[in-house]
DNA sequence: AATTTAATGTAACAATTGTTACAAAGCCTT
DNA sequence: AAGGCTTTGTAACAATTGTTACATTAAATT
């Protein structure tokens, strides 16, 4: 576990405390759909990102979802911290988007990082920033953009976090993300085919590049 | 100042850092509509809320403009930590939506407070924190809710910010501020008036309640 | 008081997005 | 191969939001 903490976060973090996170963090890994976070339990730790990706909605009690962003190697999920210090439920949730690995910090040694820590407290502070810069963005988007652009950003997005030009997914999962129905994310898949940008099958969607 | 300073942050900062602020704060008051910090420059420093409100804007490069959050007694903006401590220019417009009274803490000293005191670390998570729930808010109304039912909460966070139910404004200002065009403004507003919830009188509106 | 400017009202129409309903095609199970 | 389930395609229509154009009214200026 060690080689894989230096490799991710050998250069923003102290050797000293690369050897604690060691000690204190237990390895986990995830594949493809496990939830590393559910909704309304307690939060069991902050997780480190070492590789994959995960992504993380916020969730509403009337079973509502918000996808907020992702997180990847190098990354942490602040909104995590919030409900650790707190010791509140959690209001998000946190699907492994592709298999994935991360450090898992207990809630308990949060505090004391922060004390002992410069780096640390520095990779929290901008782990903070970076997840706001984040959801702006996707304030952004909602607030500027029509839906056929998201659409193309969404499925950009998706290729990017899954390193593939096919994307496996339905068109109720998109329309779901993207708040719509699965009948307006059909119409405009429809025409993003016809513009020669995609080819449509059953459960995949094949970007032309 | 050291009594303002007492009277809002007493509660959640430890005497020796109020005395601290009190040395390398600068209080300033600025009125209503006044800029506190501007688009392209350098931050010179982070406010601490003392009385009033003020909106932070998210600037693009185009001059289009995003409402994110207000920041009122007690908090502080997030988002010019990390203008500060990376030395960016601000791609943020803070301005005061009432007469307003906060302290100004300089740049040069916002690293050392840090390590000092853990009350300071402490507020700092915190309002990291509060801003996202409030960014994340925004984005909520936007990605679930319609028009008609936006403008009336943006209306009655207008009038809470201002404590007045005789809002000052066109409808022009209000179409900015959620992205669409002042006829629509009109429109949904002249409906509001005839449901009985509001007057329309030119550059006011008179909130029914 | 007359003129100018800014703000609001409204109609008519366009574009986008949402909804309902049903058909067709692909995949899985037996 | 048949039947059932899921996914996708598409039409027709509704609702919401956006745009253009112009009239009207209120306030500010001369």
């Amino acid at each position: 576990m060690i080689n894989l903490l230096r490799k991710t976060f050998g250069f923003i973090f102290e050797s000293a405390l690369i050897e604690e996170i060691n000690k204190i963090g237990t390895l986990r890994e995830v594949s493809a759909g496990e939830e590393l976070i559910r909704f309304g339990e307690f939060i069991q730790g902050v997780p480190l990102m070492i590789s994959g990706a995960v992504r993380v909605n916020r969730v509403y009690p009337d079973g509502n979802e918000l996808f907020l962003y992702y997180i990847e190697e190098g990354d942490t999920c602040s909104m995590s911290f919030n409900c650790c210090t707190q010791q509140k439920k959690s209001e998000i949730r946190a699907i492994a988007e592709i298999d994935s690995q991360f450090i898992m910090i207990p809630v308990s040694k949060i505090e004391s990082l922060i004390g002992k820590y410069s780096s640390w407290r520095q990779f929290v502070f901008t782990s903070y920033h970076n997840r706001m810069v984040e959801v702006v963005y996707a304030l952004e988007k909602v607030a500027f953009e029509k839906l056929d652009d998201r659409l193309e950003e969404y499925l950009d997005q998706k290729s990017r976090i899954t390193q593939s030009d096919s994307l496996q997914m339905t068109h109720q999962e998109i329309a779901e993300d993207l708040r719509t129905s699965r009948v307006v994310i059909s119409r405009l898949l429809k025409k993003l085919e016809q513009m020669g940008k995609l080819k449509l099958q059953r459960n995949t969607i094949e970007l032309i590049r």
